[in-house]
Formats: C-alpha cells, structure tokens, sequence
DNA sequence: CGTGCCCTTGAAGATCTTCAAACGCAGTGG
DNA sequence: CCACTGCGTTTGAAGATCTTCAAGGGCACG
C-alpha cells in the first residue's frame, strides 16, 4: 500500500578507474567532514573506506536496516526520507556531493531511521561501524568534524520543526524553495533551476502537505512570475520575491489574485 | 511582546559542599555521556569542568547567546526550548539529571540555537569549547560518546517531525505524556505523576497547538478517567488506554462523548 | 491513438485556531 | 471574614486553513 517502487539494490562496485578516484578523494578532502584534518590523515580514512556506487533510483540503504555505515556522497544525488507508520513519507533532504549521510551508526545494535536513495546515479564512500570506530579513536578530529556535522543537522531539524509549528504552508513552501536552490540548484542568470526530475510530490513531502496544496501555491506564485515550473524541473525566477515571502507572512491573494 | 520573565541569571557557585560533589560526580559517571569510559577519564573530564547552580526560573543561556558550552545535568530539572519569529515558543524537553544540553558548542563561532531554563532548582557540570575541544582530543571515546548523543537526539527530532507532518494533535499529546513520562514522571501504584509546576502551556508548546486545544482534549480524557491535572502536577491514571491513542487513530468521540 | 504519469482544479468538509468570556483557586489586604 | 486581583484553565462560537475526493487536462511514450 506505499507504493512498490522496490528496485534491486546495484552494487556495482567497478567501472571507475583508479584515476577517477584519485580526483573524486581529492574534491572529497575539502568535504565539510574533513575540515581542518591534515592531509596525510584524510588519506588515511579516506583508504579505510569503500566505494561504492548506485544507479539512479537504486537504495544505498533502507530504513529498518541495521545502521552499519556511514556514507559521504562523492558524485550524484542522494535523497534521504523517512516513511511514517501509515506510509506516510517525509523528505529530509538531498545530499549533494561532499555531503554525507547514514548517521546513526556508533549507536550499537540502532537501526536505520530513513532510507536512502539515489536520486541520480551516485558514487559514494562508505565506512562500516568498526572503521569508523577505528577512525575516531585514530584521529579525534574526525569524530569532532562528525559532531560538527551532526549538531548542524540538529539545527536544521529544529528549524523545520519550528516551521511545522508557526508557519503557513506557504512559506514552509517558500523555505524549502530557498534551501533547494542552495542545495541543489543552479544559477544562471539570476535565475536558479532546480533539476534531476523534480516532482511536486518532493515539494510536499519535504514541506508536510498534499501535492494538491503545492499545486495550488506554486500555481498561485507561476501567475506572479514568481516560479515556472516544466517537466522535472523548477526554475526560480525572482528570488526575491521568495525571500520576501519568507519575511512577511503576507496571506493576502486567497487564490484569484493575479493581475493580467 | 513575548512575556518579559526576565529575570536575572544567578550565578551561586558555591554553597554545595565538596561531600556532594562526590556524590554528585559518582552519580555523573554512570550517565549516557561517560558511558564506556574508564573511571580515570571521567574523573579527568569532570575535574575540567565547573560546577554552576541555577535557581528556578533562571537562564543557563538564552537563544542568540554565542554557545560556548556544554552542559551536564546534576540535580534539578531543566528545560530547553526555542522562539520562533514572532514569539511562538517550541519546547524541544526536559533534561533530566544524567542528561545534557547545550550542544552546539563545537561549531566555532555559532549562536545558541535555544534557551536553556532552569525548572527546579538546578546544578550542573559545563565545560566551555576550548576545553571540550581539549578533552575529546584526549579521550576520542568521549567524542565517540557524544556523537552518538547528538545521534539520539536526531533521531527524537525526525520522530516529532514525522509527528507534527501526520499526526493528530491527539496523537501528539498522548505521545508527549507518554515521553514525559519516561522523563520527568514519577510511577506509584501503576499511576505516573508528572509534577514540577507542569502546566498546559508547557504540554502545548510540546505538541505545537495551543493551549484551548490541550485543555479539550485533556478535558475529554479526564472524563475519561485517562488523566487528571490539579494545580501543576498531572496524574496519568491509565497509561494503557494513553498506548491504546497511539497505536490507533481513533478518531471517535468529537467532544460531547463520555459516558455518564 | 491509446495509456500512464504528473499536474491542475473544484467543491465539500474536517481539524484546529482565534477571540471572547467566564470560572476556580490562591494569595493579599482591608 | 470577605472582596479583590492574578493566573491558569475551561468553554463556546466563528472562521481560516488545509485535506480529501473526484474529475479533468497535458504531455510523452509505446
């Protein structure tokens, strides 16, 4: 009853060269995970991992699973969302390259909270609980870095909470818009685009509403000029505005609104 | 705006005699933070902290603040919560003894994210960043340990988001007590009493719904027999049927219902 | 040209908030 | 002893916001 979208798990675990590693491991020491390490340290954990890789739409892991590795995303696009007892599904977020996710792995015996998937096709890094242990001990740096990124996440939650809370669907909306162009947008020309088969059904789940209500604002904010949206991909237009919305709670136009 | 309990922070460091600290330290040990950790370590890692008291009501730091502190509950109650914009109050919870809060601290030049409120009157260990930064370098298991707190306290964060996004407000204030309970509750003969000046503010800035609203619900499961409230202390006479609310939805009753 | 997927739109209705008012109880001061 | 005040709680009624269900539209793909 949630949708049967169980594709195999690839594990592919060749078809980079030895070369495309060297590159990736080299973008991937400047990754806010080893911030301020040395660099003969970064070699190091870097060699404890393994890379693995996954074709868009595949799972690096599914929620339920033992919590058995950390992951940190080297190329591609990872989604990561939580599935509520009813089927429910909400979006944490995307995890762009330098990103890392699978958490929750030191908790002895945990299982995974969220399940990952590969939105494209994706190469990442992964460590099992023991390295990792192994790792922290070695060079507690990393385990600060680790906490670092944990505390952010933290934060990041709180702030979600706090729009779940007090603000209307339409800014939650309009937050999310923000991040996403951060995140995973590009910019050209003052506009941003946000692309890799982007659905109206991300947008709701990331904000906790139907795709019928991201419908409907979003239809409201194409009127204003605001966002266009077409096929798999949404483009920003006036960014601006979206801040603006984001300051004021501005409920005005109930629907019918827009001039022309 | 957003009611002035201003009051002054009190910074007693004294008044508590070294006897209990030892009692107090001996006690610490056997917390979530120094779980694993040799009894050296701990004692070395409580020696680098400062004792600070609270009186109730009294601020261990207030949101916006630089966080330049952990924190570990000795005695007392605290409880962290964050300001939304416009005043909006969202309670994150309780911090029992044992417990810690004021995470945050290791991202360098970050502002608290939450205020920390004394609710009884409380002690805690801090360590600043520079000596925490310190200490985990020293003893990475110490790191390790607080990893996995931050962990945990991802994890009750997702499990309020997927709350707030799917549930009712029925569910989400059974599900608080139920927390609360575990936390802050007090079981005599099968009954849990939640005390401590405990009001339907604090139940409806858990929940996110205001305080109308807490008090029909309560007031529907008092009639009943679920729970009762008198002056500050909450009685949850049948936790069973509290369980039964969260594994049903069970819409029912709309408000009139309760027999006789 | 049909089929499937995603998006849009309308109408009905549930849930929860908001505002206003009243109640109960404790502490205070006459 | 009693009225007064303050705070927390209760309750009603009106209404906003968002969901749900149902149906239709557009576009790609086979």
């Amino acid at each position: 009853m949630h949708a049967g979208r169980s594709r195999t798990i690839q594990l592919t675990s060749s078809g980079v060269s030895p070369r495309d590693y060297q590159e990736y491991a080299k973008r991937l020491k400047r990754s806010e995970l080893f911030r301020e390490l040395e660099k003969a340290q970064c070699d190091s954990i870097l060699r404890s991992g393994t890379w693995q890789q996954r074709k868009a739409g595949a799972l690096f892991f599914r929620q339920g699973d033992p919590a058995s590795s950390l992951h940190l995303l080297a190329s591609g696009r990872v989604k990561v969302y939580h599935v509520a007892s009813e089927g429910h599904r909400i979006l944490l977020g995307f995890v762009a390259p330098g990103g890392s996710f699978g958490y929750g792995t030191l908790v002895t015996g945990a299982a995974r909270l969220t399940t990952a998937e590969a939105v494209l096709d994706s190469l990442v890094v992964a460590w099992d609980s023991e390295t990792l242990a192994r790792l922290m001990q070695a060079y507690p740096l990393f385990a600060i870095r680790n906490l670092v990124t944990a505390q952010e996440r933290v934060h990041l939650l709180v702030e979600r909470l706090e729009e779940f809370t007090t603000k209307s669907v339409d800014h939650r909306i309009a937050k999310s818009l923000v991040r996403l162009a951060g995140q995973i947008g590009e910019e050209t020309c003052g506009r941003v685009i946000i692309d890799g088969n982007f659905q109206l059904k991300d947008l709701a789940e990331l904000t906790g509403t139907t795709i019928y209500t991201v419908s409907r604002v979003l239809g409201r904010w194409r009127r204003q000029g605001i966002v266009a949206k077409y096929r798999g991909r949404l483009v920003l237009s006036d960014s601006s505005r979206l801040q603006h919305l984001l300051g004021e709670v501005a409920p005005a136009a109930t629907e019918q609104a827009s001039a022309s």
